[in-house]
DNA sequence: TCGCTGAGA
DNA sequence: GCTTGTCTCAGCGAT
């Protein structure tokens, strides 16, 4: 069988440290338990061991370590967050009917150690789980070890076998021990051998296999003669280290792997138990059920809604007809448009009167009964509405009189949300389920639906997602109103709504031949660096790979590695950058890198997404970024590249319709000019009014040069300071990205917010307010919540902190270009030109224009974005036209 | 499906 | 000791 035993304590540390703090509804952390199952059900799912087995220390002086009374003294106290969390896991555990076990005098790894190697007299594999890498010396043939870390609040897990080990260590997993022995460990209070460090540890091993071999070759010439002095006396200490260092294999614990064997078998108290503690992802995940009496879920809609089949022409009209008499319509729709299920709102939702219109029963025309349903002058609500409002678009029916998508609004009330299914946001915010859940297969069960005999029923759950907007127009509505972000919502993102489905319908025409001209230049480019890559290294292989590169230039050519990805060597352009000089064959790979970006993913990909209109129709989404920015998708055409010549080949190859061009304007520094805005720093609104270049006065102020003598290193050096401080900066990657020391760095960076005085009392303003509100907003109320501000784990609530401030200016900027999409898209319509808004990108919006209404474009795009905020800095937007993108932006 | 890489703001 | 500038999307290889 295969057995796979855990470090509790170890896991659930890393579980503590790794995710925000959490509550049950009465108070009680829970984030470690939580943690802790989060890891352990990815692991049995990953894993799908036969026998489980979980180990906790037991507080007491140990059998090995008694020889060294000081054993622990340094560790720190358990938080009480922790402790109190301990009792519940434990619980947690006994209910799952999973095995644990724990003996006075022992530590887990002994546990673990000593379970190990009984499975393997038995003829099992073993896999340990832990997070400390002081089980490492257990790895066998049979036995591996799984590292659990923690990155950015991720869990992942790396496996360690004797050859995984033995390629990251250089030497086999038992000589962990001798390690140890020589470098110790602080947190376990073994003292090694003083004056030598992991390094050293790690090369003396790597030479002479083991500390006995090490104190045989004392005196070798092989070791500096410091080194020697330090081994000499701290010869003892190393023994002693050893054995502190060695895990207990044989602790006197009857445990027979088959005792060890599970397979789901909870016993009936764990659903109550993850009711108590709000865990209801895993009473989803493991299909728990209440035991029969505590029954009580979210009741599934059976509102009783009066249908009606909508079939004839005379149908529709008498509809439209009612619903001009009521208020606002609620609208559910199939993906694919083919049924159609419109609700009157009334008192109350559950029994509102439903209408149904089907593409298959229908006998009138199918585009008209829409004109007539979809009337502009009929308020209109629905959730995630811009692929229906694109289907009308078709249809030639404009994309008026919505007045409410609860998918949006979910968004506003949490950007980080990630999805906004309906069913979801209803059971969280109305707590109601509009349709069966997953749990019991209900969607499954619908889906094989016998049509038409059950369309009945489906009909019903699409009228109850309509009745289910109704609810949550009401409820969102007023939780928008409450935090402050109803106009928001009202002046900018409802309206944008219709805009963006006229964008991506409008789409953007592109020169096909142009475009497989410059791919077959690619092609021969990339065959001549291919050529070369391949004769440096002296065979083929597949540059691609970074895998196979990583072998090619680190083992075979011998060049340094620079850092490590987890599944080997790191080759990005960075680390290879550093090599550039050493080897004649990093510039043939970086080259054959662009040539291949460029090809594969603009040329191929934007080839394969060019539609019958010869053009093409990116989806712009309005609900996914966490700052309020919108994406573009399927293909993103926010981010054809620019930056080196022969990636603007590829904007050469976005055209106008005949006889039209295309009107270009950016925002200058938009963030920056947000920055001082809300900031409201004197010296920074002072360098935007002088109208000269911004990163040379920023850097005539920081370093204190007269602006005629900043040249273009300080220039480059001001200009990543001001990217960085709208990052969130840190001394260490400024450093980095302006090749200068980390005290350099520091220097500018403090230097800079001496000058700009107004932006460190905002920085630390915002990240103060944010800490005590949860969250930050921009100028115009948007939210962005930061729970990671609260963790206890520094990296991530290092990243909260950068987050509080590059949100409120990034977000800023996304409210006014959207603010300023509506501005430019109302005015087109109202002045009745034929120019039209085609794309934005971040900081940049483009208009496709026919020649004849060029100037008037022009002035218009300028001005609705310029004036579309009133900052203490104003906004400037510079404005270019042309004959492809490229042209128009030059 | 995930991790790496790289394109944009 | 350990990590270290924000926000995205897409193609590829390895699993």
């Amino acid at each position: 069988m295969k057995l796979m035993v855990l470090d509790g304590n170890s896991i659930v540390n890393r579980a503590f440290y790794g995710i925000r703090m959490l509550n049950a509804s009465d108070g009680t952390p829970t984030n470690a338990v939580y943690g802790f199952l989060a890891i352990l059900q990815r692991l049995l799912e990953e894993e799908t061991p036969d026998g489980l087995c979980v180990a906790f220390d037991l507080k007491a002086p140990t059998f090995r370590h008694k020889q060294y009374a000081g054993y622990k003294a340094q560790r720190k106290p358990m938080p009480e967050e922790l402790a109190l969390q301990m009792p519940l896991l434990k619980a947690v555990l006994d209910a799952m009917g999973i095995r644990r076990v724990e003996l006075e005098g022992y530590e887990a790894d002994d546990l673990l150690g000593t379970m190990c190697r009984i499975g393997e007299a038995a003829g099992d594999d073993c896999v340990i789980v832990t997070g400390d890498k002081d089980s490492f010396q257990l790895i066998t043939p049979r036995t591996s070890v799984l590292h659990v870390k923690s990155r950015m609040g991720q869990t992942e897990t790396i496996r360690y076998t004797p050859a995984r080990f033995q390629e990251e260590y250089g030497f086999p997993p038992i000589r962990m021990i001798d390690l140890k022995a020589l470098m110790g460990d602080p947190s376990d209070n073994i003292p090694g051998v003083p004056g030598i460090g992991e390094k050293t540890a790690m090369e003396l091993l790597r030479k002479y296999g083991s500390l006995d071999g090490v104190c045989a070759a004392l005196h070798d010439a092989g070791i500096k003669p410091g080194v020697q002095k330090k081994l000499a006396e701290g010869l003892e200490s190393a023994r002693l280290s050893y054995s502190l260092a060695t895990i207990v294999t044989d602790a006197p614990l009857s445990f027979d792997p088959e005792s060890a064997r599970w397979n789901k078998n909870f016993r009936p108290e764990l659903y109550g138990l993850f009711r108590r503690l709000g865990f209801q992802k895993f009473i989803e995940k493991w299909k728990l059920s209440p035991a029969p009496e505590q029954a009580g879920e979210p009741p599934v809609f059976t509102g009783s809604c009066t249908m009606q089949d909508l079939l004839t022409a005379d149908d529709v009209r008498r509809a439209a007809e009612a619903f001009r008499r009521g208020g606002t319509v609620d609208i559910f729709f199939e993906e694919d448009f083919s049924r159609m299920v419109f609700q009157r709102d009334a008192e109350e939702a559950s029994r509102a009167a439903a209408y149904v219109l089907e593409r298959d029963r229908y006998s009138g025309d199918w585009s008209e009964a829409l004109r007539l349903l979809f009337d502009p002058s009929l308020p209109k609500a629905g959730h995630g509405v811009k692929p229906l409002l694109c289907e009308l678009l078709k249809h030639g029916i404009p994309a008026e009189g919505w007045v409410f998508d609860s998918k949006l609004a979910a968004y506003l009330l949490e950007p980080a949300a990630g999805s906004y299914d309906i069913d979801d946001i209803c059971l969280k915010y109305v707590h109601f389920r509009p349709s069966p859940g997953d749990e019991d297969g209900g969607e499954a069960q619908l889906s094989l639906l016998d049509e038409p005999r059950d369309r009945a029923v489906r009909c019903a759950y699409l009228a109850a997602r309509g009745a289910a907007v109704a609810c949550l127009e009401e409820t969102l509505g007023a939780r928008l109103r409450d935090e402050g972000m109803w106009e928001l919502y009202q002046t900018i993102e409802l309206p944008l709504l219709p805009v963006l489905a006229r964008m991506q319908t409008a789409g953007m025409a592109v020169d096909r031949q142009r475009l497989l001209d410059f791919g077959a230049l690619l092609d021969e480019k990339m065959r001549g660096f291919e050529a070369a890559v391949h004769q440096l290294a002296g065979h083929d292989f597949n540059i691609a790979s970074p895998k196979q590169l990583g072998a090619v230039l680190f083992d075979e050519l011998g060049l340094k590695a620079g850092k490590k990805t987890r599944t080997g060597y790191s080759t990005d352009a960075e680390t290879l950058e550093k090599l550039k000089n050493v080897h004649p064959i990093i510039p043939a790979i970086l080259e054959w890198r662009k040539v291949s970006k460029l090809k594969s993913t603009y040329v191929e990909g934007l080839s394969k997404v060019i539609g019958a209109d010869g053009r093409i129709h990116s989806t712009f989404h309005q609900t996914v970024t966490a700052t309020g920015r919108l994406s573009s998708a399927d293909p993103n055409l926010q981010n054809i590249p620019i930056r080196r010549e022969d990636g603007s080949e590829i904007r050469k190859c976005f055209i106008p319709q005949e006889g039209w061009v295309f009107v270009d304007a950016d925002y200058s520094q938009i963030e920056l000019r947000i920055l001082a805005h809300m900031a409201d720093d004197a010296h920074m609104q002072e360098a935007f009014a002088s109208g000269e270049d911004f990163h040379a006065v920023t850097a005539s102020q920081v370093f204190g040069v007269p602006l005629e003598q900043v040249d273009h290193r300080l220039r480059s050096a001001a200009k990543a300071v001001n990217f960085g401080i709208v990052y969130g900066i840190s001394a260490w990657s400024l450093a980095d990205d302006i090749h200068v020391s980390n005290k350099e760095a520091q220097d500018y960076i403090d230097a800079y917010l001496a000058r700009y005085s107004g932006v460190r009392a905002f920085m630390d303003e915002t990240k103060k307010k944010a800490a005590e509100a949860g969250f930050v907003t921009t100028l115009y109320g948007r939210r962005r919540w930061l729970p990671e501000l609260k963790s206890s784990n520094f990296q991530l609530r290092s990243f909260g902190q950068r987050a509080a401030m590059n949100a409120p200016i990034q977000g800023t900027a996304a409210d006014i270009i959207k603010l300023a999409m509506v501005r430019v898209d109302a005015r087109l319509r109202r002045e009745k030109m034929q120019s039209r808004l085609i794309l934005q990108v971040h900081d940049e919006l483009i208009l496709e224009v026919p020649k004849h209404e060029l100037e008037r474009a022009c002035a218009i795009l300028k001005e609705e974005m310029e004036g579309a905020a009133t900052l203490k800095t104003n906004l400037a937007a510079d404005v270019g036209w042309g004959e492809t993108w490229y042209d128009a932006k030059k």
